[in-house]
DNA sequence: GCTGAAACAAGTAGTGT
DNA sequence: ACACTACTTGTTTCAGC
């Protein structure tokens, strides 16, 4: 396991909100020098734990009112891989699983409008050879999306 | 509707790939000036385009092996506050929507393993009062997750 | 493993076209 | 609406504790 100290936990649960923030600032908060923060952001990096840096940009706001989980089913389990791929095709289609249950894909689908996602479905999703059939779950409402949380780590470090 | 031009989708493509990304670094591929960059970022958070910058954490790095979406049927549609709530209470419902279809709320959860999972479901959600069921879609693997497209607003500039 | 200073690079604001 | 310049601030490296 990764070693993950207290001063990691802190670096990290501000950076996550904010990646632009300095890191000179960081340290002033934390009361730990420059260059530490800057170490511990490159170590963080190097074991993966951070990725990369993203801009978060509003999907309302550049036109993309209609938010839908979709299960979808196959018509046998070989179509799998090929029905992937051309979901992979369709730029509206955001994220992509294998999943348990009834569905042995799930997907979450950004539309313009509900015109829109029906489209995408019926003249899109449902002609890729092997879809049987898919549900929508089309999100009215947001109520909450937030991080996730950190204790995990620092339980385990705890251990060490 | 918002201006949005060229350069406001090419600093776009930039920054949400990489949020750190030095704007004077920007201003050179575009071959426009370092104090023009700053100027359409200050435009687009002003507009609500970009929200903020985050550092994006690998779940699995820091515990989380289990990721799963949850429908989450009522007994009864006035309950849906009050479950809301409820799960708005446990750190790993990472989401929460209100859905169309079979389910009332649909969430995104993030557990350790699936014993965890479990827990969450039994001793926590099926807990909350007004919930009358749920059905798991547990994630065997993400085969894609990618960014917005960002088509709609240029094509929207090219009629003004 | 951490700090502090110094060299370097980037962000910001004001002015002019 | 944009570019240029001067100024402020942040980042990064490295010697030293």
């Amino acid at each position: 396991m990764n070693h993950f100290d207290y001063v990691d936990q802190q670096i990290l649960l501000q950076i996550r909100e904010d990646a632009r923030k300095p890191f000179s600032q960081i340290a002033e908060e934390l009361k730990i020098s420059n260059s530490l923060v800057h170490q511990r952001i490159r170590k963080l990096k190097q074991q993966g734990v951070i990725q990369k840096a993203e801009f978060v940009v509003d999907e309302k706001q550049i036109g993309f009112k209609t938010k839908s989980y979709v299960g979808i089913r196959l018509r046998e389990a070989r179509y799998a891989e090929e029905v992937v791929k051309g979901l992979q095709e369709i730029p509206q289609v955001l994220e992509c699983n294998y999943v348990s249950g009834y569905y042995a894909i799930f997907i979450l689908v950004f539309a313009y409008d509900n015109q829109h996602l029906r489209k995408i479905l019926y003249e899109q999703i449902h002609k890729i050879d092997g879809v049987a059939g898919t549900d929508s779950f089309i999100c009215f409402d947001t109520n909450f999306k937030r991080p996730i949380p950190l204790d995990y780590l620092t339980k385990n470090a705890a251990n060490e």
